[in-house]
DNA sequence: TACTTATATATGACTTGTCATATATGATAA
DNA sequence: TTATCATATATGACAAGTCATATATAAGTA
């Protein structure tokens, strides 16, 4: 459901049409919330039909923008679900599954597996690096935290990278 | 589509029935791919419909256990996807949005998500150690990858509690 | 005996997300 | 001028997973 509160967050921050939404989304939080275009259109109904966002039409424009806005009742939600503490939802991987069942396939198999995997968590890396490189190193709480979320996928990248060595030197 | 090849995956052992699958899949995949018992009914419905796997209900055992048995092309399937190669698929992280937009509830109750967080990774930390200290450090391939999806899972605790620190840190 | 727990399967209703596709306009380049 | 791309929203069909609940038997315990 953190959708409907992803995307309170952004209209939070000023109001936006589902396009907008769509354009930040992929430029900020892509990269721990991918978002699908039809996915957040149909969240935003839903947002608008529970009070917690409004629309309000462009007029004098003549492309059908609709602007939405977070209502007081949606900035609450926000709030009090930014505060919630839950505990951390596991994630499915594929990939542990392939190793699981690896032996199958024969240590030659498993090592391309590995080594696929190893180039690209390295190209995330560089990605990551380069984002970084670019980002100030001081700043507000905000700034701070949005660059929180880049060292994690970045700490979780260098991890990833390190687990393949060992698991590489482990079936050799 | 993943936990088709799961199931075929443990299928590939041992025939079992979904109440099998389920216990296994929470014994040893669990914290990678969480098996919910509706899907595993309904997954293995598919297989069956697909000519993956075959059923033989057990005559003579007075509850009605249905053992499924991995067809050749069943494992055929399996192996293909083992050796196939995709991009990592992007898992989606609550925790991320709440920092994102973090600065709206101020630093102190930012602190109190990192810290629950931390608090969380800390036991995982120690849950997956003594997993792993339980487990024989050399044998056959297959001991060594599932091994390796356990490591897998210590490493990015590791790598979360390092993080944790750091924002910690930053956000003084 | 009655109760509880483990074994064992199944379905309905629902949520979330994916993919393809449809529509229409404005801006820009060949 | 024509083609293409960016802007902008919307829906249908589907896949995958969640949650609650229903059913029935066997085994062990109070």
């Amino acid at each position: 459901m953190s959708l409907r509160h992803a995307i309170l967050g952004f209209l939070s921050v000023k109001p936006m049409s589902g396009y907008d939404l769509r354009k930040h989304m992929d430029a900020s939080v892509q990269h721990f919330w991918p978002a699908d275009q039809a996915q957040i259109y149909r969240t935003l109904t839903g947002l608008v039909a529970d009070g917690l966002v409004e629309v309000q039409d462009v007029a004098g424009d003549a492309r059908q923008r609709r602007m939405h806005i977070a209502t007081t009742a949606g900035l609450t939600e926000l709030d009090c679900w930014l505060r919630s503490i839950y505990p951390a939802d596991v994630s499915r991987e594929p990939f542990l599954i392939k190793m699981f069942f690896g032996s199958r396939i024969g240590a030659d198999s498993v090592r391309a597996l590995l080594l696929a995997r190893k180039a690209e968590a390295e190209a995330m890396l560089v990605t990551y690096q380069g984002i970084a490189a670019s980002l100030p190193t001081h700043g507000d709480l905000n700034l701070a935290l949005r660059r929180a979320t880049l060292l994690s996928g970045l700490r979780h990248v260098e991890a990833e990278i390190l687990w393949i060595g060992e698991t590489l030197k482990e079936i050799e």
